[in-house]
RNA sequence: GCCCCCAUCGACUAGCGGUCCAGGUCGCGGCCCUUUCAAGGCCGUCGCACGGGUUCGAAUCCCGUUGGGGGCACCA
């Protein structure tokens, strides 16, 4: 039989990273299998609060590029075939009116268990489950009533969740069972912990997919990074592409052992995917992320610039605070031009007349220009980089210095020169 | 309180009884390269929670302890 799985959140607002990976590890496993990835939303009103958290769902899920099959469908719409299935269980003796609702009858001797495939067989004691309530005094079923019967209607074969769901199994079995349909299996995926070990939350930065976009993380970052925690092909791998997460993800690798999320790591992992783009390719997110976030700057003129800070930002936010001297004015230091008044004098002498003005012959004449002075390149050039691009830690002096064109340079290093004179 | 889950370097992990005085990656430290910052190269630091078993042999199996986490709603 094909392989089917969900993911179901709830539209309670932004896609949470841990639910992300939990959507992850249930693609992965359905396109590894060729079968097939749905969304449901669990949502029981209908507010526009919900049709709001359901696009941004839906928008942090296609830019992960995780596609699921056929229309997502709503908890909502089912509401009225989870009553006529409370009502049978009640005549079938299965289930029970109190006060107005509905309970189901847990069985009170032996046990539930089931063979979950990344932690192996799990047992309770049912005379340890409650009978659950199924359906509200208010007509509404509850979530561990629904949630199974539509995993039974959706023919769901795989049941892909965090391990916080690991107490309500016994209860969605032992329902499932009373209805007379057929178990999916189970595979109860680790949770994800923030740096302190405690539950990720807002205190240990972002945590919703839409901020970690926002951000700068490239998608297929999140992709590769998400599906190694809790999760490993071998013991070496660790860059790895769509098409190779999906080629070697097994649930039975997955670990039971909850993870840390390590953001020093995500960015590294998101340096090596920048330095990895295509230049154009490049250029174009870089363009895309400026966009989103408010800067209107000239797209060819970043376009330009990308092959100079491709090799040095982490992110694509680093972006304006490491470009943006060649969008707009520089306001040098004066302590960090303290000294330099001597070779930016030099500099802009030897720069006026220089042909062509590219990179090559400025740094060959600029090289000259220190050594007429006496200085180590590393003493001559920071004075000449803070005159031009405003700060200590920029893309390369003499391309830089190409791309502005001799007006601009000229011109701040005359400014520089009137400060630190 | 009761039930359940988890336990290898600071972090992510490999390891499924001998090939492990524990391997890879991030981080961290040092060196090299170098116009800054990165990137890159080289070297290094750090770990099987503890106590009992089982076994010729345990990071690997069993039990317990401790520590962490989740759940016990007419929330999802």
């Amino acid at each position: 039989m094909a392989v089917r799985v969900r993911i179901a959140p709830s539209p309670t607002g932004f896609l949470h990273i841990g639910t992300a990976r939990t959507a992850l590890f249930n693609w992965l496993f359905a396109r590894h299998e060729g079968g097939e990835f749905r969304l449901r939303i669990e949502n029981t009103d209908t507010s526009r609060e919900v049709a709001e958290a359901v696009d941004q769902i839906q928008d942090s899920l296609r830019w992960l590029g995780l596609d699921w099959d056929g229309e997502h469908t709503f908890q909502l719409d089912r509401m009225d075939d989870c009553r006529k299935v409370a009502e049978q269980l009640v005549a079938d003796g299965k289930a029970y009116s109190d006060d107005g609702a509905i309970r189901f009858r847990m069985p009170n001797e032996g046990s539930t268990a089931w063979d979950d495939v990344v932690r192996g067989r799990v047992e309770v004691a049912n005379e340890t489950i409650e009978d659950v309530v199924l359906v509200r005094s208010d007509g509404r079923p509850t979530y561990n009533f629904a949630s199974p019967m539509e995993d039974v209607w959706d023919g769901i074969t795989h049941v892909i969740r965090g391990d916080d769901h690991i107490s309500n199994t016994p209860k969605q079995l032992n329902i499932i069972r009373a209805v007379g349909a057929e178990v999916p299996v189970y595979a109860h995926a680790p949770m994800l912990f923030g740096t302190d070990g405690k539950k990720l939350s807002k205190r240990h930065g972002a945590q919703a997919v839409e901020e970690f976009r926002e951000a700068g993380y490239l998608p297929e970052t999140m992709l590769n990074f998400l599906a190694l925690l809790g999760w490993a092909p071998d013991g070496e791998t660790t860059i790895m592409s769509r098409d190779e997460l999906i080629e070697r993800f097994s649930l039975e690798r997955v670990s039971p052992s909850p993870s840390q999320f390590d953001y020093a790591k995500l960015d590294w992992m998101n340096g090596v995917y920048i330095r990895e783009l295509p230049l154009e390719d490049f250029a174009h997110r870089l363009v895309l992320w400026l966009g989103e976030n408010g800067y209107e700057w000239d797209a060819e003129l970043v376009a330009r610039t990308a092959p100079l800070v491709q090799e040095k930002i982490a992110k694509l936010s680093d972006y304006p605070g490491f470009a943006g001297f060649f969008f707009g004015d520089v306001e040098p230091g004066a302590a960090d031009l303290d000294g330099g008044g001597p070779m930016l004098a030099a500099a802009e002498e030897t720069l006026a007349s220089l042909e062509p003005f590219e990179a090559e012959a400025i740094e060959a004449a600029l090289r000259a220009a220190a050594d007429g002075l006496g200085l180590k390149p590393r003493q001559a050039f920071q004075p000449l980089r803070i005159a031009v691009t405003g700060s200590r830690v920029s893309p390369g002096l003499f391309e830089s210095m190409e791309l502005l064109g001799r007006d601009v340079t000229l011109s701040r290093i005359r400014a520089a020169a009137a400060v630190a004179a």
